[in-house]
DNA sequence: CAGATGTGAATGAACATTCACTCAGCCCGT
DNA sequence: ACGGGCTGAGTGAATGTTCATTCACATCTG
């Protein structure tokens, strides 16, 4: 379970800097074409370079498609572990929430990356492993916010704070690509999910009364 | 149920059907392969045919892959058709949306379908478009489930549930391409997702006791 | 026979990947 | 200061493969 070095302990520090300015480059054409549409010319002159030179960085396509997806992963992960380091974490996820659905709402191609991810890592086991693996460690962090605010003892079940973090993601993410097609956008719907994501967080923050018996209570009424 | 036919009038009946029987016998190498990945030979094997015969059937790649979602689409819309014709639509959509939960939770390659579509929708403009127009069929076979079951006066304003809606779709799909990736399934969010559709329901029909200022009201603790 | 239904090899384009090669910088003995 | 060899970054034209699409030809059916 050690975390420091992510993968690949191989290269330089400069080729991986290089590596990282490919990644960002070529991003833009994964979004427009999709991972199996688009091809190793198209990345390489995108990323400004031959296709031979391509592959000095990333010995195969899916290695790249690999590197992207960990990129892309690893960025999220990145502020959200922002947010457990905030003072009261919850109010800084709350925060980080919804500046993610405002800047979704509005034109930017994290959702396509995000949809092909997705499809992806239905289809290839090995991508998903990958996915799973981040995901659950972007889950952690979530979970680590609430449990924090809420000074959990640590003997609590950690089960529903775990669920709440990965309904959040899937609302974030599921408006970040349902809301928006291609120009398109429904504000009723980004308000929904807003207070949608909002109950969620306040229903977390309710369970601080009863940190005894904390099962999945409940926002409505019963059955 | 007699319909409008729904789009190309072209083809004599007998053809349509051998359609029908393609595109079921495809969706399986689509789920598998992706739109981009799966080859027109692998298709054609899959339909029991060989390549150039396939080309009677569908003049294209693209036509194909429009074929499949367009039926993909049109099967969910169908479901949600049949909502409205019961007797109390919110109960029967509240059942049928169970229904989908549970059988995503379960093995079925739906998820795969959708995140391809989902993912190509996000690219191409031709296929948003498509996909865009269902959607909002099937957005107002939702709204009309819940307008009928609550009475609503007809100068109603539509728009919360128009978006209520969409969230209910967004949820029930998200959470089958998020909760099951490749055998790993996690009952804890099926269960909030579930909850969280139910809430959703009960807020509709919360609505039916002030018909008179049907705004957004608030999901939380009513009391 | 005719028309619908089917075949599978052929075609040319596009693709991922490789390779022989260039070129600039840089170290080092003089 | 100088030349030469070494290295790492870069090139772009092959290479062999796969792909979507087409075509000339069967076979079945009424």
């Amino acid at each position: 379970m050690n975390v420091t070095t992510p993968v690949t302990p191989l290269h330089p520090a400069p080729v991986r800097d290089r590596e990282r300015e490919i990644i960002a480059s070529v991003r833009g054409i994964f979004a427009e074409k999709g991972f199996d549409g688009a091809s190793m010319q198209d990345l390489a002159r995108a990323a400004g370079m031959s296709a031979g030179n391509f592959y000095r960085y990333f010995p195969s396509k899916a290695a790249l498609i690999e590197a992207i997806i960990r990129a892309h992963l690893s960025e999220v992960e990145g502020q959200f572990a922002a947010v457990v380091a905030a003072p009261y974490p919850i109010a800084a996820l709350r925060h980080a929430l919804k500046q993610r659905i405002q800047a979704e709402s509005l034109g930017c191609d994290d959702a396509a990356i995000w949809a092909e991810i997705t499809a992806a890592a239905l289809r290839k086991p090995d991508i998903a492993q990958v996915v799973h693996r981040v995901e659950d460690e972007i889950a952690q962090y979530l979970t680590r916010a609430m449990t924090l605010s809420l000074g959990l003892p640590p003997d609590a079940d950690l089960t529903p704070f775990d669920a709440a973090a990965r309904l959040l993601v899937l609302l974030v993410k599921g408006h970040a690509m349902q809301g928006r097609t291609r120009g398109q956008v429904m504000p009723a719907l980004t308000a929904l999910v807003q207070r949608s994501v909002d109950d969620i967080l306040n229903d977390i923050e309710a369970m601080a009364s009863d940190t005894k018996g904390c099962r999945q209570v409940k926002s409505g009424e019963t059955t």
